[in-house]
DNA sequence: ATTGATGTCACAAAACCTTCATAAAACGGC
DNA sequence: GCCGTTTTATGAAGGTTTTGTGACATCAAT
């Protein structure tokens, strides 16, 4: 099964929009596909709200009372905090020029009304998609240890070592806590989910294909043991 | 393996460097990943060397005999020829304000001794893509293979190949990003588009149309397939 | 009508997971 | 140290998931 949102359980929309039909309707149709919907009537309710807690997607509605739609989208652009924060456009004209326009202030896609709830779906999927991914990808090292999220590699001491799809993720989360003790538990709840049923002694088995795979003959042992307490990524053993 | 000089095949790195040792393994550890190298072992032979050819990019140290590394950077970016050649500090100073300096007379990354040659080759390389990005347009590459945006053509190892429409947009969009991993989902955002509807294996059936096009008998696999995570271009399968 | 391209499907082939049984190691008390 | 107990390491087996592949129906352009 594939998984979806290593980060949180349901991504919150923000949908600016003064038609109360078209805003209901988006609400019912989003809540259904499992996103928190919060709404705003104008432009400055929306940077209001914005300010207040950073959502994850932003619908904005090209003509708005008190701030026009592209206006909001260059305040958004602006702040720090929401430079980076995925914004749609949704405008009635249809006319490729304001579509351009829309992008050029700032908006990462637009769609124009009348629009298929589908499509609508099916961008914000996309821009969720490529936001969460740019977000947390980078490097990570730890000693001799270096992975790379992007290209999806992991050196040890710069050779290049191949890791299964769980001790990938299994080594990506220790990274990100070295030398902090896990148990089994944590670590199923981190790694494999918590919804899902697993013996604890399965974690077992994976470290020990991890330890396989990142250390060589002449190399230190990188996973430390701490007998009834876990596991934990460290430069000393014992 | 890694390379990726959209210029010629070789990148060329000018080594700036006074400790023999050092500058040694440094020259054979980017050798092997396929830099043509050369070595200045202090401000003035440096600047005498980038006079003569430019490099594709320089690695300097800070401290240096006769010239130091800032006075030398700072020499690079004066020069009409050098202002956009990239170049990476190597500094023994882990203090944060030395860093911050280097990066302000000029340097486009450093890094700090000792470090981790894994480390270095990926921020080379970030940097190279960086420059040889905005340089040049209409054609892009990547190993073996070549694509001419202009006559819409491709060729591995000079021979051309056919490819359909869609595995032309796919490679197009792989060659844009080497090596980097992309899930079968953001294919399918980025090469059919967000708005439609295709089964995510379709993406599977692609690859392999890529793949027969452009791997021949005796050639390398420069699709890479990423168990539970996606596909990439890259010179290395496993 | 013929050709070429495309999206799906079903099945084969890999790669990978989980579990279990057993060996090995660490610990605690004496 | 010695012994029994608890915890971890390890190897193998079997089942599951993911990917590779060939075939096919459809559609558009020629």
């Amino acid at each position: 099964m594939p998984e979806l949102s290593p980060r949180s359980a349901k991504p919150r929309v923000l949908i600016v929009e003064d038609e109360a039909p078209l805003s209901t309707m988006l609400r019912y149709n989003l809540e259904k596909q499992g996103f928190r919907v919060e709404e705003a009537a104008d432009g400055q309710e929306a940077l209001l709200r914005i300010n207040e807690a950073v959502p994850d997607i932003v619908l904005l509605d090209w003509m708005l009372p008190n701030l026009s739609g592209i206006e909001v989208c260059r305040q958004i652009r602006r702040g720090s905090a929401t430079r980076d924060l995925p914004v749609i456009m949704v405008t009635a004209r249809t006319d490729e020029q304001d579509a351009v326009r829309g992008l050029n202030t700032g908006a990462d896609d637009y769609i124009t009304k009348p629009f298929n709830i589908e499509a609508l779906l099916a961008r914000m999927r996309a821009l969720l998609r490529r936001a969460g991914g740019s977000a947390s990808k980078g490097r990570r090292e730890f000693h001799d240890v270096v992975m790379d999220l992007a290209t999806h590699r992991v050196y040890r001491n710069g050779r290049g070592v191949h890791l299964g799809p769980t001790e990938f993720r299994l080594l990506d989360f220790l990274l990100q806590h070295p030398r902090r003790v896990f148990s089994r538990e944590e670590l199923l709840d981190a790694v494999w989910g918590t919804d899902i049923h697993v013996e604890p002694r399965t974690v077992d088995v994976h470290i020990r294909r991890l330890r396989k795979a990142i250390n060589e003959a002449g190399e230190i042992d990188l996973v430390r043991t701490v007998r009834a307490a876990g596991y934990a990524l460290d430069t000393e053993s014992h």
